[in-house]
RNA sequence: GGCCCAUUCGUCUAUCGGUUAGGACGCAAGAUUUUCAUUCUUGAAAGAGGAGUUCGAUUCUCCUAUGGGCUACCA
């Protein structure tokens, strides 16, 4: 299997969907996953985006058997490193009759695409021009072999055949029909930076990398008979790879596929990483907004494949052992954050308190607690519930770190009444005199005390959470005070007592 | 415009001719709880439309509609 993206700027989520289903295929299958990097494009070229695409993969936990970092036997796998193997590949294909030389400048290809335009026709390079343009089919061999000495631009086109049927197999879509006189002359190789297109590149790289699956996005199908049909000139036809073209990505909402800009607009990342484009430009990542790789993972592998069950949670172990390419859909996917957010809050909520910890301690020491690692599980395990990122630690328990800033109006305007103030008081004394200051200490004392009194139980706890907190909301009181300690407790009692009075 | 692909709750999806059309997210209600969450229970919510084929179509075929992709010397 291989995964060949185009290093013209950041992987988006399509792109990872696309790796994770050859990744999860070949290891199911017992086969290679090889990157190979696609930068035959001279103009499109961005630099970092390799680096971006081999980062982002590591990140999901997808490995790469073979690629440029890794190695391999088919090196090298930068496409821009094999530019001598390609040329010949297409000058064979001259030699067969299957492919010529064409000579038109790209202005005058723009003149002539404008002059069919005018005519209210659409401009197509096929058998219908091919030989009344300047091209290898028209020209004397000798005028060829001059223009070519002479240094003028040229490309090696395809010769498209007329009015064939070529049926093709789709694994995920079964069989696709195209005739080919709807189709192209495509250039497969151009002169002016001595490099192949995609269709040529790809079909040479697939079949020198014993490439057996090409899993790649459904924007390729159109150009599936090409590939077919290179195969065929080559005579590799009968080792060439099966194909499984993947249904898009799409928008959360309107109409398209999910583009860079959505994200920024509608506030969820459409990058694993953060990318900081050469011009500074940057865009938020799963990774910095706080998603764990196992959950992004797992909510892209769900976004167009299902695995015949009720299952929902798959470790990239278990996805590996139930992936298969048949129960993939054929529909294109709406991208649900709501979702991904669920798959985080999922995977946060199933993990240890020791790990949540020990990922809280770093965020605490930053906000200027002097924490241990103890303090950090122990308060992790009291709000992982409530949170849906790591991220969320620190808001939903500062309150255990610092003074409340003040009181949230509502609930002052319910608990602080009556006789609560009172209670809070009498309440104050019965902390006082807790011995050892533990959770299990303090709830057996306040529970005694208000069985006792009779007092009204959510009265009570509700303004000690109001005056301990400052809002209304949290983990049970006993944790809570026993976590600030009997000397923050009582000092949050005396502050509430006089600011609320 | 041409070619290709697709179409089940708002969203992701199950169903491989006969089902009360199932699950998940989100939403609503209830239970639990000292609050907020979590958790649990329940509820609302779907076969684009029209022709066929068939004893019977969500499922097969065709047409239409809608959505999407491609249509570069980009991938």
């Amino acid at each position: 299997m291989r995964f060949a993206p185009s290093p013209t700027g950041p992987l988006h989520i399509g792109g990872v969907r696309t790796a994770l289903y050859n990744y999860l295929f070949a290891r199911r299958h017992g086969g290679d996953f090889i990157l190979r990097i696609e930068d035959t494009d001279s103009q499109r070229f961005v630099p970092g985006a390799e680096d971006y695409i081999n980062e982002s993969l590591a990140w999901c936990g997808i490995r790469v058997d073979e690629g440029v970092r890794e190695g391999g036997p088919h090196a090298p796998y930068r496409q821009s490193q094999r530019r001598e193997i390609y040329l010949q590949y297409a000058l064979q294909l001259v030699a067969s009759g299957d492919a010529y030389y064409a000579f038109d400048t790209p202005e005058e290809l723009d003149a002539l695409r404008a002059e069919t335009e005018a005519r209210g026709e659409t401009f197509s390079y096929n058998y219908a021009v091919r030989e009344r343009l300047a091209t290898s089919l028209a020209l004397s061999a000798d005028e060829v072999a001059a223009r070519i000495d002479r240094g003028d631009g040229w490309v090696i086109r395809f010769r498209m055949p007329e009015n064939e049927e070529v049926a093709m197999q789709d694994i995920i879509r079964g069989e696709v029909r195209v005739n080919t006189s709807t189709l192209d002359d495509k250039v497969l190789y151009k002169s002016a930076d001595q490099l192949p297109t995609y269709h040529l590149a790809n079909i040479v790289d697939d079949y020198l990398m014993e490439i057996s699956h090409v899993i790649r996005g459904e924007e390729w199908l159109p150009s599936l008979p090409l590939h077919y049909l290179l195969y065929r000139s080559f005579g590799w036809s009968a080792t060439q790879p099966e194909f499984a073209h993947l249904p898009l990505l799409l928008k959360p909402t309107g109409g398209g596929k999910l583009s860079k800009r959505d994200g920024d607009k509608m506030g969820f990342p459409v990058f694993p990483l953060r990318w900081v484009a050469p011009d500074g430009e940057t865009s938020r990542g799963y990774r910095e907004d706080g998603y764990f790789p196992e959950a992004f993972i797992n909510m892209l592998a769900m976004l167009g494949w299902n695995p015949g069950t009720e299952q929902e949670i798959f470790s990239m172990d278990k996805l590996t052992a139930a992936f298969s390419l048949d129960r993939v859909g054929k529909s294109g996917a709406r991208f649900d954050p709501e979702k991904a957010r669920w798959y985080n809050a999922s995977y946060l909520h199933a993990k240890s308190d020791e790990e949540l910890g020990a990922l809280f301690l770093p965020v605490l020491r930053e906000k200027g607690i002097d924490a241990c690692i103890f303090l950090a599980t122990k308060v992790a395990a009291l709000i992982k519930d409530r949170a849906t990122f790591v991220g969320d630690f620190w808001e939903l328990s500062s309150y255990l770190f610092e003074m409340p800033a003040g009181y949230e109006a509502k609930t002052v305007e319910k608990f602080w009444k009556g006789d609560n103030p009172a209670r809070l008081a009498a309440l104050r004394s019965v902390l006082e005199g807790i011995g050892d200051f533990t959770a299990a200490h303090i709830d057996a004392a306040v529970h005694t005390w208000i069985e006792a009194n009779g007092h009204p139980m959510g009265q009570v706890m509700n303004t000690l959470r109001l005056a301990v907190v400052g809002a209304s909301k949290g983990p049970g009181m006993a944790d809570i005070c026993e976590l600030i300690g009997k000397t923050g407790t009582l000092a949050r009692i005396d502050r509430a007592l006089e600011v609320l009075k």
